[in-house]
DNA sequence: AACCAGCGCGACGAGCGACT
DNA sequence: AGTCGCTCGTCGCGCTGGTT
C-alpha cells in the first residue's frame, strides 16, 4: 500500500483527544493533524519523538494531514492508521503473498454477516469453504521484540471473536489476522492483563477452530506492506 | 440499462453528561 | 454507582436520483 506522496517527518507533540494530534514541523511550526486511531495508542505517544504524516488537500477535510507513523517508547516505528491494515492485507491477498489464504479467487471487503450487526473485514470466496477474515491492527510495542494486542479493553474485539466462532461452528473458515505495524518485532501475544475477557474469548475461539495468524508490516515513508509471518504466543 | 455523483449511515472508541 | 447514549473526523459502503 503506497501513500499518494512521501510522508513528511515531524516531531510528535501531543494527542489532545482521540481525533487530534499536534506535531512540530521541520520549519518549527505547530500543525494539528487528524489522528486515524481512536484506541489508547499505548506506548505510541512519546513527546518530541519523530513522527510521520501524510498531507491532504481534499476540500471536504478540515485538517491538513493525517498522522501515519510514530516512534514508540522503545524507539521503534509504529504505523497507527487503523484503516490501513485492511487495505494492506487485501493487497497481499490479491498478490497471493499469504500462503495459508491463497486459494480464494474472490475478495470482498466489509461484508455484513453474523447475528450482531457486524461486518467482516474480508470475505474470501470461490473455494470449497468461504473464509471470514477479521483484521486487527497491532501497535502495542512492549520492547525486546514483543508486541501485544489489545492495547485497551475491546468489547468489539470480543464481539468479532464471537462472530468468528459462529462462522467456524457453521463449517466456514474463520481467521483472525493480526497486522503488526511495528518495526523490530518478532513475536505477538495477547495482553491478558489489559483485557482478560478478550484473552479468554480468544482461547475459546482457537479451541473451536478459529485460525489465528500474525504478520509484520514493513513501514517506510512511501508505504506499508506485509513483510513476514510472526511467532504467535496464544 | 448503465453509469455517475451525492448523500446518509455505520464503524471506530474514549470521555463525558444525563439518566436510572 | 452503574448504565446508556451521544460526540468527535474520516472513510467506505450502499442507496437514490439524475443523466446519457
Amino acid at each position: 500500500m503506497n501513500y499518494t506522496e512521501l510522508l513528511s517527518e515531524a516531531l510528535f507533540i501531543r494527542r489532545y483527544n482521540r481525533f487530534f494530534a499536534d506535531v512540530e514541523t521541520a520549519s518549527g511550526g505547530l500543525l494539528t493533524l487528524h489522528c486515524p486511531n481512536t484506541g489508547s495508542m499505548k506506548n505510541c505517544l512519546v513527546p518530541r519523538s519523530p513522527c510521520w504524516y501524510s498531507r491532504s488537500d481534499k476540500p471536504s477535510r478540515k485538517l491538513p494531514g493525517t498522522l501515519e507513523q510514530v516512534t514508540t517508547t522503545f524507539g521503534n516505528r509504529a504505523g497507527i492508521n487503523t484503516a490501513l491494515p485492511n487495505k494492506i492485507v487485501r493487497e497481499a491477498l490479491s498478490e497471493n503473498l499469504i500462503p495459508a489464504l491463497s486459494d480464494y479467487p474472490l475478495i470482498r471487503s466489509e461484508v455484513p454477516y453474523g447475528d450482531e450487526n457486524s461486518r467482516i473485514d474480508l470475505l474470501l470466496t470461490g473455494s470449497q469453504r468461504d473464509c471470514y477474515v477479521e483484521v486487527k491492527s497491532v501497535t502495542l510495542d512492549m520492547g525486546s521484540g514483543l508486541a501485544l494486542f489489545p492495547d485497551a479493553v475491546t468489547s468489539r474485539g470480543c464481539k468479532h471473536l464471537r462472530e468468528l466462532m459462529a462462522m467456524a461452528a457453521a463449517g466456514q473458515r474463520a481467521v483472525l489476522f493480526y497486522c503488526v505495524q511495528l518495526s523490530d518485532v518478532d513475536r505477538v501475544s495477547i495482553a491478558s492483563d489489559i483485557d482478560p475477557e478478550y484473552a479468554q474469548t480468544l482461547t475459546k475461539a482457537v479451541a473451536l477452530g478459529v485460525e489465528v495468524m500474525a504478520w509484520q508490516c514493513l513501514l517506510t515513508p512511501s508505504g506499508v506492506s506485509l513483510l513476514r509471518p510472526l511467532e504467535l504466543i496464544v
